[in-house]
DNA sequence: TGGGATTATATGGGCGTCAATGGGTATGTT
DNA sequence: AACATACCCATTGACGCCCATATAATCCCA
């Protein structure tokens, strides 16, 4: 599988490490296997994180909004200058830089949610929130949802 | 037979493993033969499940959507997020997550629903009664059911 | 075509390996 | 020296792999 699917519930460590589920680190390229990119989340205080590759992908996203707008400028700065590359050590840990934890409220424990390309780490409390609202918002137009879900290929 | 079809009824051991019916596992492409993914089903307290293959066709899908907007987040996150991947073992069977048995009410056996393209686990009893429930409600549509089983591809 | 032999499936259990976690120590930077 | 970080080693529990058995299905040949 080479998607972040599922979540998990870590903790963190006195010397503020924390481990990369297994699963996750699989999806990592092995060429960059020990190497990770964490920034803040746009629309919600959490962490979002990824390999090093996907950061073509983003660039290319924020690359389809038109220039001149203020989005454009508003995106870049707040996804670029605030990504951060993190080591994974021989364990699978990494350290979550003061700065991001602080702005996703997490102290002890570290919930990580799949995201598909990408992954969240939230607060665990805040996390578990922040999926009931999603699937609320979801189901009131469950067609949709049934149909992302079950549609024949 | 490349769809997932009939019923089945399998323990529960005490390692919390089980057979995944083998009809159900010839229908997994030979190259992920050795993984399934869960999850719970919308509509009803079962487990839902298919072959790798369906969820790459999801995350594709998701990923056209629009980067930005909070659907592209409500869709990933209550689609990944709650897919579990499970491992399959060398005599076919698999760990049903123990949040999924909750969700479902599976303690000892579980019921094995073919679903065509994807698969339905059940608590037997709860499985019994969803089945009767459903032909009851389509007897009083006879007519749709007639069109159904008539009708001519 | 009958009946034994072979194969497959569901199930049980032992055991080694790996993932998550904790802690000591070396190395390095300021 | 004081702190941060990476490497090494240890522990625990979960999971995967291997082997074994019973029942069911299939095959094969006289």
């Amino acid at each position: 599988m080479d998607l972040f699917v599922s979540k998990y519930l870590n903790k963190i460590d006195k010397k503020g490490r924390v481990s990369l589920p297994s699963s996750f680190r699989n999806v990592l390229p092995k060429a960059n296997r020990n190497e990770i990119i964490l920034y803040k989340s746009i629309k919600t205080p959490s962490i979002e994180g990824c390999g090093v590759g996907r950061l073509k992908e983003i660039a290319k996203r924020i690359n389809n909004l038109d220039f001149f707008s203020e989005d454009y400028d508003d995106f870049s700065t707040s996804i670029f200058s605030e990504i951060i590359t993190t080591n994974i050590d021989k364990e699978g840990r990494f350290l979550i830089p003061e700065e991001l934890k602080l702005y996703a409220g997490i102290k002890t424990e570290a919930a990580f949610f799949g995201q598909g390309h990408y992954f969240q780490i939230w607060e665990p409390k805040k996390g578990l929130k922040n999926t009931e609202d999603s699937r609320r918002r979801l189901l009131k137009e469950k067609k949709s949802l049934r149909m992302m879900l079950t549609q024949q290929k």
